[in-house]
DNA sequence: TAGTCGAATCAAGATTTTTTGATATGAGGT
DNA sequence: ACCTCATATCAAAAAATCTTGATTCGACTA
């Protein structure tokens, strides 16, 4: 079983990575086929595949099969819900600990 | 140099690791020392420091100094960048540009 | 059904990141 | 000045990630 915090990290493994920035900055401007990206980018084949598996996996863009094309688009919905997930990490809890003691 | 996305990328690495993600939901109750992180995560104390250093480095996290105490918090402006970012890298661009004609 | 083409998968090597233990630094306290 | 304690840094090993080239798979076409 993987832990909340494991899944959570392959969220930003998305954006973790220059090669899936440079493969999202394209998807901004529409989908794309994976044959423009390659080309585009100077990348390998599985290279691209690779990250692709990473980005849809992680919600973050989405598929559709046209023939023996595929097509990538960021998905809106698992942008909105990578968004809710930093905010909620990076947001102080409504319920304060103890805080540290060490100096007292 | 660094090209933007690489440094884009370390922001993110903020939130790729399973532990940092685990430091940063301790620092979401409040101010944390170092001392008291190593203690609750079971993390070596190198390990520690390693991890804070990233986090540090990617505006996330801030440091306060206090006699040979350091003590770590979220850093709500380095939060707001991320999270601006983020919505920036997932949102689709104005200018749209040439959509695939692979399929033509 | 054989051939072709786009994309996924696999296996190996290269690179990067993370962990660990040892040592250095720097702030107090004596 | 010396000692102690908290944290940072270093170096080496371990683990994870990324790249590359070869192979496989699946959809279309002849």
């Amino acid at each position: 079983m993987e832990t909340r915090h494991a899944l959570d990290a392959k969220v930003f493994k998305a954006f973790c990575d220059e090669n899936r920035l440079r493969i999202l900055e394209r998807l901004r401007s529409g989908e794309k086929c994976a044959c423009m990206l390659i080309e585009d980018l100077g990348i390998g084949q599985s290279a691209l595949s690779y990250h692709m598996k990473i980005l849809v996996e992680s919600g973050i863009v989405s598929t559709r099969q046209e023939g023996k094309w595929t097509h990538y688009s960021i998905s809106g919905e698992g942008s909105a819900r990578a968004l809710a997930l930093l905010n909620e990490i990076t947001t102080p809890d409504t319920v304060q600990h103890d805080s540290c003691t060490c100096a007292s």
